[in-house]
DNA sequence: GATTATAAGTGATATTTATCAATGCTTAAA
DNA sequence: TTTAAGCATTGATAAATATCACTTATAATC
């Protein structure tokens, strides 16, 4: 069974925020000192461990949040039961837009790694984006991002043989300094992403493997043969 | 071949905006008069019959539409050739929000049956949006509203046997009064949704009418069993 | 109304993917 | 170190879907 969050560290805010690592590609990057002192609930720093659940669907959401590291899936369900993992999120990723104009959230969050996550109150949100431009635009781009990667997932990720799919997947996988060198996801996980059962998924994986399109370095943790994944996906 | 829009008919925007029959849904309905008089390019109707092209991906955009009547496909190509239509849009859908963020289209936007539509420069929009705060939630609703229609694409019409994302297609066609009638698509832009070959997109529909999922009451037109086509999809 | 072009339906077959079952590997606990 | 639990791999087979070829239906044009 999946655990729900089950640490959550209070922060200093305006402190942080100020200071944050990844501050210039943070959600709040473009907030005044002015704006950090009308925010009266604080922003919270939430650390999730592999299978803690961050929020499920149709629960009341009063939060965004920012990923600071690690990796986290975007679950829906249908109605035969089934699971589909939508997007995948990591670092500077926002969640939760939804909030801002909704009550609920539209997913389940599950982290897939240890990850960081800053958490902010819809409420400053809403109200700061409505005077301050730079976060007005901002939204609007995380909006535009979220919206080019769901069609993305559609025509990459949900489209052609279950070859192409899976390279399509892999080409996205790295990040970091070694663009080429990548986890791989549980087989559950990749059957999830790309419609297809963890056999298939296994079994095209292993195949790849054989014809030297990853090398696997350690377990799980593989090299990708970048220029062959992507005549794949082109042929 | 697909051929560019073929009529333009300019209008005085500012008269017909204030008395446009979906003004209450339209993306412009929150603005003041003061808003209007404000907008110095005039808002434009367009025509356009089945098969005509309103723009291309990666075509520089300097509008946003809304669709007052008809219905419209929006394309994505894959590196291999494949296309994959990724949404469909309908009256009071608002097209071409990454104009806002971006400079470019990023789909390619075909009529499936004749439409109107309503044409606004983005500056336009940009700079309202950023003093009128009915507008700049309403472009965060219509946002939201394209990532959930994203997501359903996924999990409804990406997910599962050709049968249930057929089932799930079917139940998203008909509009208007009577919501068990509908018109059907061309199997190619049918098997373009679902992705799926034409021809087993003809066979599941043949097979939907042999079982009465689906009645004929004339060429292409057809009744839809709804309680029976939502237990293929829970099946 | 006859003729042509385009779209839709269908059969035969090949290919892909799912399903079911068994075995092997990896990690963590005993 | 052994044992157990969970995940991954693989084989055999069934089912679903794609491909290719052809026929039929519909709509458009003469």
């Amino acid at each position: 069974m999946t655990k729900r969050v089950t640490s959550i560290q209070a922060w200093d805010g305006n402190a942080d925020c100020l200071n944050c690592s990844i501050r210039s590609s943070a959600l709040f990057s473009g907030l005044t000192e002015q704006d950090f002192d009308s925010i009266h609930e604080p922003v919270e720093q939430i650390t999730l461990e592999p299978g803690n659940v961050l929020y499920k669907a149709a629960d009341s959401g009063h939060h965004l949040f920012t990923v600071r590291s690690g990796l986290l899936k975007l679950v829906q369900s249908l109605p035969d039961g089934t699971q589909r993992i939508v997007r995948l999120m990591r670092s500077t990723d926002v969640l939760g837009l939804e909030v801002l104009v909704a009550q609920q959230y539209e997913h389940e969050v599950i982290a897939l790694r240890a990850s960081e996550l800053c958490r902010y109150p819809k409420e400053a949100v809403i109200r700061i984006s409505q005077n301050n431009p730079k976060l007005h635009k901002d939204l609007m781009a995380r909006w535009q991002k979220a919206l080019s990667e769901a069609d993305a997932w559609i025509t990459q990720l949900s489209t052609g043989s279950s070859k192409k799919r899976m390279a399509n997947l892999l080409l996205r996988l790295p990040e970091g300094e070694d663009s080429a060198k990548c986890f791989l996801l549980s087989r559950e996980d990749i059957g999830s992403i790309l419609s297809m059962t963890l056999e298939t998924a296994s079994r095209t994986i292993s195949e790849f493997k054989r014809s030297g399109l990853i090398i696997e370095i350690r377990h799980n943790y593989v090299k990708l043969d970048i220029p062959a994944l992507k005549a794949v996906v082109a042929g």
